[in-house]
DNA sequence: TGTACATCAGTGAACGCGCGTTCACTGATGTAC
DNA sequence: TGTACATCAGTGAACGCGCGTTCACTGATGTAC
């Protein structure tokens, strides 16, 4: 056995995924470099290679677990429709739109991840299937397979709202997007 | 006068700006170089600086040019909501999905519009607001003013949605997503 | 009509820089004896 | 208990390459005389 526990290098690697996960939402994926990934980290670039096969091979795990942390956090909520109407406020609020970094991988992505390579897409349909479900069971516990339209219309309203609003340099207009896509949201749920 | 007339350089300046906007579209804004986007005009790199101050500059130029290009559109539809519907049904198509580059310019670019710079989300800004406006009063002639609610639901569920059915490698999910999509879009113009 | 000159859209090589990736090395630790 | 060795996560310099940008130059044309 050598200086460190299989933990460690474990935990590095998670850590490495979790900042690099921030900062893709912050400055897109192109637009993030392994040495800022790496520094973000606490690293020196050199360690990359010893985590990941490429950077292809980090975004693909990177999409898959933030997808995984989004629904995770289901979990916490309140049960049924009215944890997911709390969701969705918190999800078209100002402070989520202005913290994509700590905000849904899917409204700072979604475009980008239609441009990645097989990888990324993999784990980002795996994770969007969980989502959908998830959203199903809890617009209609009874039967969640009808519900499953629903749940495809209320997550594309929601993720096409929040990009929305990031894209628009007026503030009030951004404020009434975010405020109209919320009464949108839940009149659509119900 | 020199050998070239006025019309010339315009008409240069703005070929350069529509095929930049079948590339940016393609493959992103940060994926798409200054050398690629004058040699996909059919010029030499070092003539670019000679139409636009920057890369941001042409981007701001490009993202102006596709929405504008995006309200022309509106023009050629049936009057109504029955042309509204017809748009809606083109744009949410396997076609549109498949062809970023020749398809709506939000859905292919707007979480990295998001993250630019102030000229670019000036220039989404307004054509934003032409887009939603031409919705809105197609939506409800008599009232539009009420309506700007609908047409802000309408435009993000149908952005969403596209992004979405591009993120997903299986293909089978990718069409769910598009016809449940189609479905729900239509319902919420109802 | 013929020639010298001015114009200017476009060329293509070069700039420094950051990209993704590679690799010889370091140094703290556990193990062997 | 003390010392030589093996392990391996992490270092940091270097690789070739494409990025955005600059610039001296070209060459086809219209103008002046």
């Amino acid at each position: 056995m050598a200086r460190y526990t299989k933990e460690h290098k474990q935990a590095t690697r998670q850590r490495i995924i979790e900042r690099a996960g921030q900062r893709f939402k912050q400055d897109g994926i192109d637009g993030s470099g392994v040495s800022t990934l790496m520094s973000d980290a606490g690293l020196t670039n050199g360690a990359f290679y010893a985590h990941f096969e490429s950077k292809d091979d980090l975004v693909a795990n990177v999409v898959a677990d933030q997808l995984r942390t989004q629904v995770k956090r289901y979990g916490t909520l309140r049960p049924g429709r009215e944890g997911l109407e709390d969701f969705v406020r918190e999800y078209l609020s100002p402070e989520h739109r202005d913290n994509p970094g700590d905000g849904c991988p899917s409204a700072a992505l979604l475009d980008e991840i239609g441009r990645c390579g097989d990888g990324a897409k993999g784990a980002y349909t795996d994770g969007a299937k969980a989502i959908l479900d998830e959203l199903a069971v809890r617009l209609a516990p009874e039967e969640p397979q009808s519900a499953r339209g629903k749940a495809i219309g209320l997550f594309t309203m929601a993720v096409g709202t929040l990009q929305l609003s990031r894209a628009l340099s007026d503030p009030t207009f951004s404020d009434e997007v975010l405020e109209q896509g919320l009464r949108n949201a839940l009149a659509f749920m119900a």
